[in-house]
RNA sequence: GGUGAGGUUCCCGAGUGGCCAAAGGGAUCAGACUGUAAAUCUGACGCGCGAGCUUCGGUGGUUCGAAUCCACCCCUCACCA
């Protein structure tokens, strides 16, 4: 990081969309060790890839002596973000949003350094001093500063708002004065001067600027992040299974791990700037190394171990790599039997083969069931193709209805394991018992 | 409230009585080629190994037969008020 500003930094890795006047902002960050906030929403019970970047991007302003705020919305999650989406949401319990708020407090807590000291970061969640607020203080004392025009104005819910038929709850339209009232308050509390939030937070986070400057008479700063988009136009951060979650129950390291290591080329040094805290130079070089490169390029692998490592820790990386290593050499020889007991501890989807009823289940319906495929007919297509691989010995559609020899107890390694590849990149283990 | 146009399989979008599980495109999955990449080509793509079963906003009806016709209802869009 060197020489450069935190913000030249940012801006040489694209991690800048918008900002309230860059100089001063600029000027702010060089001159201060700054308070600064992004907050998350218990959408879900876990954070997801898309979540990433900002949270990444406390740590890079905490690395630069900067204090970060993390917030998680147990307060606004009650309400629903309307900005930039097409419909209204339903709501969730209040019992749901404390119990996810809870999870994405553990999560948030392994990528900042939290600490009790003056300066140390900080966690909070916004329904501690918004759940108390009564309704009548709420009106006067907040809503007074904003004007309905104003609020009606900004792009986030202007298609709701003039597009008949879809419209938006008050609830909803509500949502951007509590989320104003955030920062004015942590900017009171903590002296809280720079928001940031992904490039759809844009308006409320002038919301909550303008908000400060009425209420405390501060002047205060905002800046967003691009939506990260991928070369090919599909939308970043899905696979099969769907959203990338950060939680190991919910996708697990291995697979993790296989999601970055399939970045397309196009995209590949972009995501490293993105999500790797290695220096743009670095990236840079490995770019122009890997362009000369004979074969495959190394990129992939980089910015899977990198990522893979941030949210899953030295082990998390390192147990990925070694299921990636036993199941993509071809060479199942290579593992021992505790290998295997492994392989299911450390991620690869692992299901228990009960002998009982084997004869009745067809190979389409037994892979269908255990995730392998989304459906027999997938299954079906693979088996046409040769494309299923049980211990090494390809089957085919003869083999449909003949489970209980395909999965023959004489056949299985160390007496017990079934390492079942679908196509080229679907592993599943099955054991016996 | 009035008038006009619509609601089709994950998405877009054809289909206006049987040949429709429903054109075409996208997404997705698999195969070939590669580098667990891209591009390209091939196949699959409602569910089921299969016989077969269940779909075209909802509910009833006409018909041997309906996504297609009729009635009512729900929703959307456009314009008017």
């Amino acid at each position: 990081m060197s020489e450069m500003t935190l913000l030249q930094d940012l801006k040489a890795r694209g991690l800048i969309a918008q900002t309230t006047s860059e100089e001063e902002l600029d000027q702010h960050l060089n001159e201060n060790s700054v308070t600064l906030y992004c907050g998350f929403d218990p959408t879900a019970d876990s954070l997801h890839l898309g979540h990433l970047v900002p949270l990444l991007m406390l740590k890079r302003f905490q690395d630069y002596g900067h204090r970060p705020i993390a917030l998680v919305g147990g307060a606004t999650g009650m309400i629903g973000d309307p900005s930039f989406k097409d419909q209204e949401r339903s709501l969730n319990t209040s019992d749901v949003v404390e119990q996810w708020s809870n999870c994405l407090k553990s999560q948030i807590s392994r990528f900042i350094h939290f600490d009790d000291t003056e300066g140390g970061a900080i966690l909070a969640n916004n329904y501690d001093w918004t759940a108390s607020i009564d309704v009548l203080s709420f009106l006067r004392d907040i809503g007074k500063h904003f004007t309905v025009n104003k609020m009606i104005a900004k792009e986030s819910v202007r298609q709701r708002i003039e597009r008949e038929g879809s419209g938006i709850s008050f609830t909803e339209f509500t949502y951007q004065i509590l989320q104003s009232y955030d920062y004015q308050y942590l900017n009171k509390a903590y002296g809280c001067s720079l928001q940031i939030g992904g490039s759809d937070q844009w308006g409320n986070i002038t919301g909550g600027i303008d908000l400060t400057r009425r209420v405390n008479g501060t002047h205060v700063h905002g800046l967003t992040l691009p939506l990260i988009t991928k070369a090919d136009g599909t939308k970043f951060g899905k696979t099969e299974g769907g959203a990338v979650w950060l939680d190991a129950n919910k996708t697990s390291p291995y697979a993790f791990y296989q999601f970055w290591l399939q970045t397309p080329d196009a995209d590949v040094y972009r995501f490293l700037k993105f999500f790797t805290f290695m220096s743009v130079a670095d990236i840079d070089a490995l770019e122009q190394q890997d362009a000369v490169r004979e074969g495959k390029p190394v990129g992939q692998s980089v910015l899977a171990r990198e990522v893979t490592t941030l949210v899953h820790g030295e082990d998390g990386y390192v147990a990925a790599q070694r299921i990636t290593e036993a199941l993509f050499s071809g060479d199942l020889s290579s593992l021992d039997e505790g290998d295997y007991a492994q392989l299911s501890l450390d991620g690869l989807p692992s299901s228990v083969l009960s002998p009982e009823g084997l004869a009745d289940t067809p190979l389409t319906t037994l892979f269908a069931d255990v995730g392998l495929a989304a459906s027999g007919k997938q299954v079906k297509d693979a088996l046409q193709r040769k494309a299923v691989i049980v211990n090494g010995e390809e089957f085919g559609m003869d083999d449909n209805l003949n489970a209980p020899g395909v999965f023959n107890v004489e056949r299985a390694l160390f007496g017990k394991y079934f390492l079942v590849k679908l196509g080229k990149k679907k592993h599943h283990l099955f054991v016996y018992g």
